[in-house]
DNA sequence: AGCTGCTATGAGCATACACGCATAAGGACT
DNA sequence: AGTCCTTATGCGTGTATGCTCATAGCAGCT
């Protein structure tokens, strides 16, 4: 039975969908798992994956607006982590979606 | 404790990235809302959203080729719905995070 | 067949943004 | 002061896509 949930405010559905255009570009996805397994500094960042500095940068600070990456100063370099495993939380519930999908897809086959 | 998850591969990182674009416009992600509290007719969508019908019409396409959408005609209508609640709980994750940002802002306000 | 109402889609426009290049900003050294 | 190294940012470009207008498709009717 599905939940009759409430409709969520025009500012808030912005809010949500901002929240997850940051997660919609490979990139920022993916600096956000590389930081989810342990802190990292730029350069480790641009070696793992292999985009250009400015772009990194660029990509860090967005997430760090966001509040999904905090940064500290070591010497002349900067340690980004990702402080909480939220993206973590909803890439598994994608992740079940997608297997569920697949497994769906699999038994249609087997029907057939 | 930070988790060191493993790292997602690129197809699955691109994945991700594809379903968290599709919430990632406010006009997409209001349909669902929409549907997440039962189906709806075309027009029902058009006139709660205010959009045009073929704007309404290429999302509803672009969530269905997702499978977060169905459809099912009813005489030279279609009535579509949303048959998961997978974006309500990834709504309820970012809910959370938004209200944990802000109470924290609020308490580094006070302490100031 | 034609007509009517609803939905899907091709064409075009406008805007957003990812990405790189070059450069500026800022800290750590002699 | 100057030099080096790392990070941040202004600028330009190309591509993706949100959105509309117009039109085609499609089901039900007389």
């Amino acid at each position: 039975m599905a939940a009759a949930g409430s409709m969520p405010s025009p500012q808030l559905l912005e809010e949500y969908s901002q929240f997850f255009r940051l997660l919609s570009e490979p990139a920022r996805l993916q600096l956000l798992c590389l930081l989810a397994q342990g802190p990292l500094d730029g350069a480790s960042l641009i070696e793992a994956t292999g985009f250009s500095q400015s772009h990194v940068s660029r990509q860090l600070g967005q997430l760090q607006r966001a509040g999904l990456v905090s940064c500290v100063r070591e010497g002349v370099r900067m340690i980004y982590s990702a402080d909480n495993d939220l993206v973590n939380d909803l890439c598994s519930l994608v992740q079940n979606r997608l297997r569920q999908r697949l497994e769906a897809q699999l038994k249609q086959l087997e029907s057939a």
